[in-house]
DNA sequence: CCGGGTCATTGAAGCGCTTCGACTGAGTTG
DNA sequence: CAACTCAGTCGAAGCGCTTCAATGACCCGG
């Protein structure tokens, strides 16, 4: 194994010399730098991480915290995550994979030894318990996601309340006035997931306002679990001509069951989706759809927590902006006024 | 932050001492642990990482190379990588996430810095450029996934030949003759990766052995790719009964698209899907299916890797057995003999 | 020709931990 | 009872790097 000290012989400089031609933090003469990288390259010099790390108190490390369940939204999680992977190379940074499993104890373990400089967070629930460790540990944090209070904390996410407007404000331009939201399972909104509350706290306040009548109705993702909460819908509200669905599982069932059922889409009613594009894109009719930004959070959130750890950077909420592509699934209200 | 040396003086014991009864490697008596331990918990000690990693030259880390494209199988890839994740930590390994991107880069700067004790690969190419590396270097491998030649290499997989061969079986059993096999996209099979490769293998094998006619197309998986697929199937062979299905996202556009022509599952055409067994669990039709053990193929990586890292443990390759589950898919060819 | 400043380089002091060899005293053995 | 073992503890030497204070060399204006 090939050392500092070594590549310094080789050069004929000394050990601090080396370092700082790697590290950039001292100005090195033209001569002196080229001597020493031609060092390393011929030993094939490696720095050693856990040297660096002890000597610099900075691991170059950042800590993705995912989800241990993969009842939801699994290619949008793979998604961000590979995205916060590769961002974090691009800032020099390497990525630690932590399950959920262990909860707080990991943000505990990891804030603790130092083993990563900073940490991101996924899958963020209203009243997170990792919240408190977090406000008060050293090492910078961003959250994925959008807790009760976000008071001392970072945060990156789809606005999905205006998402939520967003989908009952397109619907209800198209002349429907009876809606059904079509939504992930049961289990994610009792856990309180912040994504699955504020879209319906979306939809319900701006159709409060546009006087639409909304039904919402939870979804499993099998076709089953949809042929069920189809028939439930149509049996309580004939009258709905407007679908939103938030739940990719869904979407395949409810377009395979709509068809069989001959209602045709989008003459007899519209879907949109919250999904990611290539979804939307790829169904059997071209959704409408408000995308889902899975690269562009995982992106955002290690921009954010760079800045942290380089000192510049504060507590913000970044909230993108939602955006509806109208696709093929989507028309005019079959009896609305021409 | 508290230091080993600042539990050693609360205790009234040297650091050795401490690092004694952290590590388990000589005896230590009751008391004396007792009063150690009684320190760390209320000094809040947590050994640190880099400075550990010095001086043992062990990170308790292990990297897992995941592959940059999301064309395929994420959800698969989503449990391996959660697999890995919580059964590395069941044995003190913390798990580094790299991606593709770096390529054979990643893996020259993780074995040459020390920061990951091991790696797995996933997503292994039949020659796959990574190789050559892996095979000298002082890391521990292991890939998930079968490349040409396993020489000196230690691999887990799906035996996806014996899968293609245990779909062909299952079929012919059922007095099908005409088999057609929607694959990955053209692109999977052009990179050669050895899933995709190995199944087709197994199954024209063991046709020709049956004397089944089989036919084989690559699918995007958008319902648009499927249906031209399904059209040219048919007018190639019309005769056609049987299908095999080794693409999470054709699966939907064809149970649909069979529907819409009037063809019945599994009264006129029977489908095996290989595929996870929940997405087989949740189609519109409960699918006959070769389950993909995402969750026992990453376990079982950990498993193979931290037993090299412990000295015993050598070169092998470990084929999982793959089992075909009956489901509602695939019945009596309509005109077999009975 | 000297004081003051900048630039390039160096030596040495750690960073917090593991581990080896040495030491002690109690127990065992011939 | 001397010789020996062995469990339990300690001191000290690093592991390979970063970084600070210090040293020269050099140039500038006065």
């Amino acid at each position: 194994m090939v050392t500092l000290a070594e590549v310094a012989r080789h050069a004929g400089v000394s050990a601090s010399t080396v370092s700082y031609v790697l590290s950039g933090k001292r100005s090195i003469s033209g001569p002196t730098r080229e001597r020493v990288e031609q060092s390393i390259k011929e030993l094939g010099y490696h720095p050693n991480a856990g040297a660096r790390a002890l000597a610099s108190s900075r691991s170059n490390i950042i800590a993705l915290m995912v989800p241990l369940r993969t009842d939801m939204y699994v290619p949008v999680m793979m998604e961000i995550a590979i995205a916060v992977a590769t961002t974090a190379r691009t800032h020099g940074y390497d990525v630690l994979l932590l399950t959920g499993e262990e909860g707080p104890a990991a943000v505990r373990r990891v804030t603790g030894s130092g083993l990563a400089d900073a940490m991101i967070l996924m899958d963020v629930e209203l009243e997170d318990e990792r919240l408190p460790l977090l406000r008060d540990a050293r090492q910078p944090t961003v959250l994925i996601g959008l807790p009760a209070d976000t008071v001392g904390l970072t945060c990156v996410d789809l606005d999905f309340t205006a998402t939520g407007a967003l989908c009952a404000d397109h619907l209800a331009g198209l002349g429907h006035r009876e809606i059904a939201v079509v939504g992930e399972a049961a289990a994610v909104y009792e856990r309180h997931t912040g994504f699955a509350v504020r879209t319906l706290e979306g939809l319900r306040g701006r159709a409060r306002e546009l006087g639409l009548r909304l039904l919402h109705r939870p979804c499993e993702g099998s076709y089953e679990s949809m042929a069920g909460a189809l028939a439930r819908i149509f049996d309580e509200r004939p009258g709905t001509t407007g679908f939103v669905v938030q739940n990719e599982a869904a979407i395949d069932p409810l377009l395979s069951l709509l068809r069989q059922q001959g209602r045709a889409v989008p003459e007899d009613v519209s879907v949109v989706a919250i999904c990611p594009d290539q979804v939307a894109a790829q169904a059997s009719v071209r959704l409408s759809s408000v995308a889902i930004p899975a690269h562009e959070m995982g992106r955002r959130a290690v921009e954010l927590v760079v800045a942290k750890l380089e000192g510049h950077g504060s507590d913000e909420v970044a909230l993108l902006e939602p955006e509806l592509t109208v696709r093929a699934s989507s028309g005019p209200a079959p009896n609305a006024a021409p």
